[in-house]
DNA sequence: CTTTCGATCCGT
DNA sequence: CGGATCGAAAGG
């Protein structure tokens, strides 16, 4: 099954964040972890460029958003409102400072294990859930996904129509439609209608 | 150094 | 709609 998808490679990662951010949907999330295998499919991502004030990147370079500066295809992980974490997929080439955040994906293998993981039935809707159900901590910060192991991408292509909207939760910018999502998936979070 | 505030989630 | 809860960033 989606053992067969190819894996994303730092090429294909190397390109335009705002187009790559919709070019990740229905791809695949893998995580390997206590011997299981959870999967996921992008439903919602967002796209982060240096230029954007609302990037964590627009300021430089910093202990904090180092990842982003690294390869394509690199995990930044990283802690929100000191109790959530959110995952990134680095983008564009090493030292630009992009990513694309996924908020949402649509479980497909381990479903049980992210219940497990989570106190409520919302498994993977947002992207503080998904990183807790899918366990998606600092521990793979700066991981790359281009290769097998304990988290990495498989290229899969989207069902359905993508829509784009403003993004979730941030105050800078708010009103770039860099937000997209799978217009009839039901895994979507709620946020901002297309525009 | 001190204060502010965030790419969020949850229960009420 | 408010509280949780921490560290990075902003301000003095």
């Amino acid at each position: 099954m989606i053992d067969r998808l190819p894996l994303w490679t730092p090429a294909e990662l190397a390109g335009d964040t705002v187009a790559l951010a919709p070019a990740l949907l229905g791809s695949y999330l893998v995580r390997e972890v206590d011997g299981q295998t959870l999967a996921g499919r992008i439903v919602e991502t967002e796209a982060y460029t240096p230029e954007d004030p609302a990037c964590h990147a627009s300021r430089g370079e910093t202990a904090r958003n180092r990842p982003m500066f690294g390869p394509p295809g690199t995990a930044y992980v990283y802690l929100i409102y000191g109790m959530h974490h959110c995952f990134n997929v680095v983008t564009e080439p090493a030292g630009r400072g992009a990513a694309v955040l996924v908020r949402a994906v649509e479980p497909v293998l381990g479903v049980e294990e992210m219940a497990a993981r989570r106190p409520n039935k919302d498994l993977t809707r947002g992207p503080g859930k998904l990183c807790q159900a899918m366990g998606i901590g600092p521990d793979l910060n700066g991981l790359a996904l281009t290769q097998r192991g304990p988290l990495y991408l498989l290229k899969a292509p989207p069902e359905g129509a993508i829509a784009a909207s403003p993004r979730v939760g941030i105050t800078k910018a708010a009103e770039l439609p860099w937000r997209f999502f799978l217009a009839e998936n039901p895994w979507v979070s709620k946020g901002p209608p297309a525009s």
